[in-house]
DNA sequence: CTATAGTCTGAAAGCGCTTTCATGATTCGT
DNA sequence: ACGAATCATGAAAGCGCTTTCAGACTATAG
């Protein structure tokens, strides 16, 4: 009746677990050794010798033991698992990311465990207290909104990775894409196809990448000889439907353009909306370039030129260095060169 | 040396958590009553008297105390997490549906634990073996490949709630959305609109909504006296590219059609832009309708007419049906009815 | 007032695993 | 060939929490 492993028959939850969960101790009594020798044939923790890993390993497969998670988190204090702060999980943009973090984390064993930040601070710092009291053994944190001192603070615990920015500390890592250099190649494509009046749709001014395209988009303007116009930058969020107020704004100010380069992808949808309306045709009328790559944008009307964004490659880089500091104390991976994408919107001027 | 709540200071992981997590034990010392009388307190498992309530209450305040769910786990048999098989994190389709899941979830103290099962039924297998090794309270299954009886057997030893199924069991809850009245719908409003040439995209004949939408879209025909032909309708699998293909398709075929209605929106993305590769202007040439309603639907050239899912609270719904299970054994949560979205992509053909 | 049933409460026994510590079995150096 | 160093192994002590069990009270009834 008080057998725990059988659970509580009372009337409440007339699910039962399978009472036959195998555990460690029977593996071990059925290979005829101590619970030690299996938890070390485990862990590769000591050396046994060949005729009892065998028989456990035997042992093991027939009886299809399946080591208890949570008593192992709280035995040796790890957890094999991973903490992920994504924004959304349903972010179109990052939702490839968590593909590349499950990916490469589920190799080595560990599992994600994903929470939603909601671009919003406070969320975020919700977030990671959940997580540490969920014993992660790492954080990885894509692109919040958290300080650098909060993260850098949380680092002094637990390891983190974080993307989009560019931190150093023990413990924590940075990945950043070169967002400056995207920014530059999408507003060179459109110079060199012999547009001088671009427009650019800035993003979110909180974010780095957001200040660091526009650094880009800039620095191509002023390499070229072009002045900047203050009244051909207007802001955006980064979501579709600020890129279509923010391309009707440019629409009705009395500034030309033949171009836009908008700070991402989805604003791009949202500008070729407004201009679809206002009866002018991308590319023949204007030019569009954004900056991502969503998967979308190889099926929008007509397919958007971009800035490649690697980014279920970030996640499995993420991932990667979190397993490297875990391991070592230190990391070190590659961020691949953004790539410039030309397709269907964009065209010279007088095309 | 040998205190684990300080552990390894060795060369191999220069991270240390902070030796100082909150236990039970610290927070009923300083409050003056014994561990039990702490756990019951936290659990509302037994009548306590103010004055000791009160002191642990303070106490627990005082020493930011969170209990380990580790612990509570391995002690309790609840881990208060809940297993989401979801086909992959990162589908712009799933991804509102997982953000409802979590949101109800959270509400109610449990975190979801998400896995991506690739759209196949081994890995959805090994999702759940996962899963269950981590000791979920249940799982939520986002339409899977799982075959109906593996699901039921899973659901013998753990609440299991499943979309796009129609299945009824003890322990399991299914959730489905109306697809053939969705479907239904969708073609009707092309009928209405005057078309009687509607080409038909289906979706993977192995998922039920696929087939259901198309015999929604057969329903609708025959019910407006409209003769079913076989060439107007071709196989499509979900994506882009298979919608794109399929209109190749159509349009290389002889039969001429004033509509297409795509079994889903992604697929109808991949469709407008074949037809825009052959000069056909949407919805002046063809009127096209997808199924789904993807946030980016308001964002296609032109706008796509829809029929709308909730996806969001699909996931809501499936997460309280869950907490239903697990509380009370058995679960009933109404499913919202399909709603036609007609936007600018569809108008009548002799417009 | 003494039985009798409640109410609280704490001690203690695990949950399944890791890790230390001690032990008996080997191996090596000289 | 003998003590020292090495190795493989098991016993046992937790990890932080829940839950049972039984004891100490307090209230109610007879």
């Amino acid at each position: 009746m008080t057998d725990r492993t059988r659970p509580r028959d009372s009337a409440k939850p007339p699910i039962q677990r399978t009472g036959t969960e195998v555990t460690l101790q029977m593996v071990a009594q059925a290979a005829g050794v101590s619970a030690s020798t299996v938890s070390r044939i485990l862990n590769g923790t000591a050396a046994v010798s060949g005729a009892k890993k065998e028989a456990v390993d035997e042992a093991i497969a027939r009886l299809g033991f399946v080591p208890n998670p949570m008593a192992r988190g709280l035995a040796g204090g790890r957890t094999l698992s991973i903490g992920v702060i994504t924004q959304s999980i349903g972010s179109p943009f990052y939702g490839a990311a968590l593909c590349g973090i499950e990916d490469e984390l589920g190799r080595a064993g560990y599992s994600p465990l994903f929470v939603s930040g909601h671009w919003n601070a406070a969320d975020e710092a919700r977030c990671i207290d959940a997580l540490r009291s969920r014993r992660v053994d790492g954080i990885i944190v894509l692109t919040g909104r958290l300080s650098d001192r909060a993260l850098r603070a949380c680092a002094r615990n637990l390891p983190v990775v974080v993307t989009g920015r560019n931190l150093r500390a023990s413990g924590l890592y940075s990945l950043n894409f070169d967002d400056f250099e995207g920014g530059r190649m999408a507003t060179r494509h459109l110079i060199d196809l012999g547009h001088r009046r671009i427009a650019f749709i800035t993003g979110d001014p909180g974010h780095a990448d957001a200040t660091e395209r526009h650094r880009g988009y800039c620095s191509a303007l002023e390499e070229a000889g072009i002045a900047l116009d203050p009244r051909l930058m207007v802001p955006g969020e980064f979501h579709e439907e600020s890129g279509r107020r923010a391309t009707e704004t440019l629409l009705q100010g009395r500034r030309r353009f033949t171009a836009i380069f908008s700070a991402n992808d989805q604003m791009a949808y949202g500008a070729a909306l407004a201009l679809h309306r206002h009866g002018l045709r991308v590319p023949a009328d204007v030019s569009l370039v954004g900056f991502d790559d969503l998967p979308a944008s190889l099926y929008t009307i007509p397919p958007l030129s971009t800035v490649h964004q690697p980014v279920y490659d970030l996640g499995l880089l993420a991932a990667s260095a979190m397993l490297q500091l875990i391991r070592q104390g230190e990391a070190s991976v590659e961020m691949p060169a953004p790539v410039f994408v030309p397709r269907e919107s964009s065209q010279s001027p007088n095309a």
